[in-house]
DNA sequence: CCGAAATCAAACTGAACAGTTTGGTTTGGC
DNA sequence: GCCAAACCAAACTGTTCAGTTTGATTTCGG
């Protein structure tokens, strides 16, 4: 077969996009691979042409998924940061879409099928380090360090003060979003500012 | 039968241990019943005996561990904080015990076990908020307001002066924790002393 | 419009596993 | 030392499911 088609990227493409909505809906042990096929409008036999395993398969769609986070939620712009308030508000409206990214059904769905299964499916470690780590702290350490750099805040280790910043964000997905789809409660955009104002205690 | 025997109690537990030891070891899902028969050293008939299902002994037992957490892991005694520096003894201290134990490999374990099984075990849900939440949020909090009573600390939210102060010690745990067991590394004390630096300059 | 590649539907295989049944053995109170 | 409750080992049932096989149908480049 010429899997490297038009046509054969298709319909790769149209089992990886199944494949994500019956994952996220009932996880992956909940998700077999006959209702894969039937989730992808695919049968079965095709399935097993383009994956070898429902564990390739499983590697392949989550790793397709956190490569492409960038485009479908962009986190924020680069930019400096020129005074006090101007880091104020970057910071507001980086914890704003954080925390309303990450606690978005399908973002809270992701991370229960990648920490069920991270344990046994080995591929799925280093996409995890790329979900949250590479993603967010980074982004957040780079915002601090042209803080850092324009003098806006003190010179501080700035992966502590990163983590400083986005751990208070993670207590409201980990301690708050874990409860059952529907259920999650997202706290509003104040309380992120008041942690917000505290944080800036704490740096400049 | 006579299920509420001392022979019956003891023979309970010794099925609570087998079927913790081999759910720690390899999950839920990839534990099968006659395996916890045989890692209780119990006949699987006796198994049923006892719980009517998989599902009951599950919450049974992780019910169980979170209940007996304090007597095995003290958090920290109630104590009444006098000054700048006594606080930010107490909470080295308790930032310390906090992390340690939380990656600590059977804590991890209960982590990956508790957000896996979420999902599809109604039970678990309140169990898991009286681990993170109850046990550390509650307390952090009552030193907190000890210390915000003494006039140590300034009269902040304080669920959001919680919240700061667990979250940093969160990101160890979810970011750099949730690796495969043994491959963990827990931040050393100087690093969570830096924290406590710093968030002392956001409450004080 | 032909034919090879791609796809499909459906039945099948083999293993895993929750929960049950059977029938025999141990234990401990009296 | 009896006997009933508790326990055990092992076979069995029914189901679920990953992955395979078969054989027919569709698609599309030439």
């Amino acid at each position: 077969m010429e899997l490297d088609s038009r046509r054969a990227q298709a319909k790769r493409e149209q089992i990886r996009q199944g494949a994500l909505a019956a994952f996220l809906e009932s996880g992956v042990s909940g998700t077999s691979m006959d209702h894969v096929a039937a989730c992808a409008g695919v049968s079965k036999q095709t399935l097993y042409v383009y994956f070898r395993s429902k564990e390739d398969l499983l590697v392949d769609v989550l790793g397709g998924i956190v490569a492409s986070l960038d485009e479908r939620a962009p986190l924020l712009a680069d930019r400096t940061v020129t005074d006090r308030e101007h880091l104020r508000e970057v910071l507001s409206e980086v914890a704003w879409v954080m925390v309303r990214h990450l606690m978005s059904d399908e973002y809270l769905a992701l991370f229960r099928i990648f920490i069920a299964e991270m344990a046994t499916t080995p591929g799925l470690l280093a996409i995890w380090r790329e979900t949250v780590p590479a993603r967010f702290l980074a982004r957040v350490e780079a915002v601090l360090q042209r803080a850092r750099e324009a003098g806006v805040i003190r010179d501080v280790d700035l992966d502590l003060a990163t983590r400083l910043f986005i751990g208070p964000m993670m207590t409201f997905v980990f301690l708050d979003g874990l409860a059952r789809p529907g259920e999650v409660l997202v706290p509003n955009r104040k309380r992120l500012d008041q942690i917000v104002e505290l944080y800036l205690r704490a740096v400049t």
